[in-house]
DNA sequence: TTGACATGCAACCGTTTGGTTGCATAATCG
DNA sequence: CGATTATGCAACCAAACGGTTGCATGTCAA
């Protein structure tokens, strides 16, 4: 989970992850081509998707193919984010209150 | 959205959020308390957390009130996470035919 | 006013991060 | 075979991160 986390950190991890939900199966040049940055840079940050499972990386022949796993994702989505969603408006009327100026707490 | 994203790649600052979820407009120092980290620490993260806006503070004489703020991670939910969950199926059949050795790609 | 409590600010420090360059390896094509 | 293509590995580097310590400020209470 915290792999998870960390890896959607970064904007161009982000990105990468973008690309695949757009077009999955992408190889490493594939994915390099528009992005401004190095192939050895993406060459990490796909190591990086892949230690937290977002991504899954399939070798054929010379190429490595990359999809897209939405598992962790998912996960995250109903684990974590559910929990929030939830006492959401409740929340947001606390907030509402004090920044209001309610004199007591 | 890149700063939340960011804020919540530390283990530290989810337990933060995590905390205030549980019990709304606690103290720095009613937050520092268990965390086994210096009273400065803590300080910084919320700091991150507030530049997020997944916190708000609000002074109250020599104290200073956290309430969570949750319409960043709502944000994050609705539009970054949605995407993924929509073609999600799709991208597991991808996956699992891929990792079962599908022959020709 | 004095003391204690709650927080703020700033300097410093080791580690991690995100990126680079250079070279090595492996597979396809002619 | 040799050239080209696709990727892997390793060293290096500046900047950001997460944390610390020390001191300053502001507020409540006796």
């Amino acid at each position: 989970m915290d792999k998870v986390f960390r890896a959607l950190a970064d904007p161009g991890r982000r990105r990468l992850l973008d690309r695949l939900h757009e077009e999955n199966g992408q190889t490493l040049a594939q994915l390099c081509a528009p992005l401004a940055m190095s192939r050895q840079a993406v060459t990490k940050h796909l190591a990086i998707l892949e230690e937290a499972n977002l991504v899954v990386a399939v070798r054929k022949g010379r190429e490595k193919r990359h999809y897209l796993n939405p598992v962790p994702i998912h996960d995250i989505a109903e684990r974590w984010i559910h929990k929030f969603e939830q006492g959401r408006l409740r929340a947001l009327a606390d907030l509402k209150k004090k920044l209001e100026g309610e004199a007591d707490g």
